[in-house]
DNA sequence: CGTGCCATTGACCATTATCAAACGACGTGG
DNA sequence: CCACGTCGTTTGATAATGGTCAATGGCACG
């Protein structure tokens, strides 16, 4: 492992706090790995040897069952993916690919449960991890559950803008239909989702879309801090 | 707090390994109390100051949004409930209410939120119970993404009677319409769906729901252990 | 310069929600 | 003990939402 990499790992809330000896026992066996785009990394069901850190490159995590697929999450650097499974030492219940050219961490799972029963800042980030991570699928669940498609896509508009650029533009580095499937839609519907919100002032072209008045937007979208905050 | 109701406590994968100072101070300034059907214990969006566990009785935790309404889980007990947001101290993502009378056992968070980090086996057990809460909301956002109402309806009724008994028939003790919101639909649509069921075996009269063949039902059922497992 | 895949559009169908009405269980009060 | 009202459930009719199928155009890549 490189020394910047492990710069890298040592800013993320989980790793920050801990013990020089802790993290240096983590990341002795670990591997840093270069993949191309639209590599399956995690296959669901299978079991987890390692926790994944995402260092660059975009991730998709999906899952399938009976023919049909749907992304449950798309993740951006620097943030660790399937926790969880790690460890609980359960079955993946997800499946991840890269959606762009990544590099991807990985820490083997049982240092990984050795090494928080022995450091208890550690512990308690996993612990806060978990626990955001929890709030975050419950609020995925609020937001398929408690709306229809557009204002789902109306309020996603609005958080990817706000996290890109405050200029009420943003551009998609994936495809409209791994929108689609996260948005819970097809990629027909998607479309005409689209082309509905352009009475908000919505204008899509290619890959980019615009919002010319994001208060506008924001009155039809009606979004809710209990369910689209990142927190 | 009485006696029993520590014992009971200590059953909990949370509190069974936790030294008994520190589950003393966290009890000593608990409270146990009783409500009635229909009461409302927590309200989304407020902070939390306590984690609630459920001694006896049954509770749902539900949200809303735009004039809509959806239950997220029912709880039984002995099972502790909106831990995350007690750990971050942050608002709560749900609400609860009783559908029984319910006895309900309140920690208050910041006694919690002390303890864990000074009892390492507590704060594994916090992390192992936030990871399966953490799996079982994914599985619970993968039924609602990935099946149709008759489908969540069809795995529904074969892991409740799974957990009622294992004859094939089992009782609802709260209304129709909790269920439908469960399910992610309308009462109207619960009872086509049941109706539809019928092909498959499955007989209403009233609360009772009977299953004359389960294999045949699992078979258009089409359970999953990564969507329908309690693990 | 094809070939293949993504995105879009239109037509159609499936699923689900909404509205309305009727029925029945339940509890209250006469 | 019965009449009544309330509310949950069911059923039917209708509308909205979303999915599927098919065709087209565009863009990238070989």
């Amino acid at each position: 492992m490189r020394e910047s990499d492990l710069e890298v790992l040592r800013e993320l809330p989980l790793f920050k706090r801990m013990a020089d000896r802790q993290l240096e026992r983590l990341t002795r066996p670990a591997s840093l790995h270069r993949y191309p785009a639209n590599t399956l990394l995690i296959a669901e069901g299978s079991r987890p040897d390692f926790l994944h850190v995402l260092v660059e490159g975009c991730v998709e995590l999906f899952a399938s069952h009976n023919g049909r697929q749907t992304t449950i999450e798309i993740i951006r650097p620097t943030t660790t993916f399937i926790l969880a499974a790690a460890i609980l030492d359960q079955p993946y219940l997800k499946s991840a690919k890269t959606l762009l050219e990544s590099r991807v961490l990985l820490l083997p799972a049982n240092a990984l449960r050795a090494v928080f029963r022995e450091d208890a800042d550690f512990a308690y980030a996993v612990i806060a991890e978990l626990a955001e991570r929890y709030r975050s699928v419950v609020k995925l669940l609020k937001d398929q559950k408690l709306r229809l498609t557009p204002e789902r896509l109306a309020n996603w508009l609005l958080k990817t803008a706000a996290v890109q650029n405050n200029t009420g533009s943003l551009t998609l580095d994936f495809e409209k239909k791994t929108l689609a499937s996260l948005l819970g839609t097809t990629p027909e519907n998607l479309s005409r989702a689209l082309a509905q919100l352009e009475t908000a002032g919505v204008k899509t072209t290619g890959r980019t879309i615009t919002i010319a008045n994001i208060e506008e937007l924001r009155a039809s979208a009606n979004p809710s801090p209990l369910i689209d905050s990142s927190i």
